[in-house]
DNA sequence: ATCTCTTTGTTGACAGTGTCTACCATTGTT
DNA sequence: AACAATGGTAGACACTGTCAACAAAGAGAT
């Protein structure tokens, strides 16, 4: 009774009609039934493939992951003047032409499934990319122990993350409507957030020892 | 049959029952028929007093965002030395001591009624305090123009925001744990982060001509 | 060719959910 | 004493995820 396209792979074909679904009426109002009626087999079928709700979730965040680390990879690549700049810019541009996919990965409760060792890998790889070049970046300096420069990537990576993130859901989170900002002050603000990203950066860089005194201390 | 001290004010009931549940077993397994049960009332009594469930959540989470108000307020008033820095761990401190209702603010997807104004105001306040800080350190410089001091103010208050807010999200996450960070990195973050805004803020304001300039162009 | 096993689907049940409607008890107010 | 409002109950409805039993259809072995 299903339609010839989907019975060649119901599998995927459940992916796909979920991610409709989620765009149409959000995460929450996805039901498993809702897939199965969408390409018109029983309420069963489904469950052929994905052994509950949560492992049919768990795969389309996955996806979705994959999606992400592929598009930061190429980004970053792509440009060769300023590699950290390019990733930040590609780090945004995927959360507002993906919002959906955004959501779903940092906005939606992982179900307990979702702790599959193919998602957290995926999920991390973002991470990584940003970490893996912060950590070049400092071991090139002279004098640079290993271990510190190690330290000292994963800060900054954690800096950067956190400040893209959190720009990233406030944007996404349509409270920003509510702010009553001054006019173009929305516009500006994905570009002056990653000046203070360079600024602090920078800054930090040149005040190096002071720095870390500084966090030793609190 | 309802215990005596809930009879007294049920909804009120309703409102500590909801989220005792929701601290078990988090926000989605919240069902109108658990508050019920919880308190020994029939399963429609919560009914008389929150019209549905989405309206008894967006009370939760009105609550939620008064407690967080009243919070900082009382947090930055405290500290006379440096009320920026004070915020900012004020902020994070309530993330870290209410994850649960962090959770519920900024991680939840706001049910329709939701959008009430009292929530609105509620949930804008934060910010409205950060922004007001800032105008008023802007607007005290000489040769101020009171309409750029705005806009500096609201565009540094959407960076201080964004990082900390992806800061606490990222932290409550429990994806860090997956990034197999070194040893002590995990500790120091709130820290470095904090200390990375004040640079930006430093850097930017010394530099505050051409920091402009840039923000044009970009 | 037949017999069996696996794969993939269907159908029917079950408990649990939000919420509508109809009913009942109390308690002021007139 | 009559009455309407308030706050609670009971039952029904459509909906959900998921378990269990069944069916069809192909693959391999005999």
């Amino acid at each position: 009774m299903a339609i010839s396209i989907d019975n060649i792979d119901l599998k995927e074909a459940c992916l796909r009609a979920a991610r409709e679904f989620i765009a149409e009426k959000g995460v929450e109002a996805l039901s498993m039934r809702d897939v199965s009626r969408k390409l018109n087999v029983s309420h069963q079928a489904p469950y052929r493939h994905y052994p509950s709700r949560d492992h049919l979730l768990a795969e389309i965040i996955g996806r979705c992951f994959e999606d992400f680390a592929r598009f930061l990879d190429e980004q970053s690549k792509a440009s060769k003047t300023d590699s950290l700049r390019a990733m930040g810019e590609a780090y945004m541009l995927y959360a507002e032409r993906h919002p959906l996919e955004y959501r779903l990965m940092f906005g939606t409760p992982w179900p307990e499934p979702a702790n599959h060792p193919a998602l957290v890998k995926n999920a991390v790889h973002a991470f990584d990319v940003l970490r893996e070049y912060l950590f070049k970046k400092h071991a090139a300096q002279p004098n640079a122990k290993n271990s510190e420069a190690k330290k000292q990537a994963e800060l900054e990576a954690m800096f950067i993350w956190s400040a893209l993130h959190g720009l990233a859901t406030i944007e996404q989170s349509n409270v920003v409507k509510h702010l009553s900002l001054t006019r173009g002050v929305d516009r500006q603000t994905k570009d002056f957030v990653m000046n203070m990203i360079n600024h602090a950066l920078q800054s930090s860089h040149s005040a190096n020892n002071s720095d870390d005194h500084d966090n030793a201390h609190l």
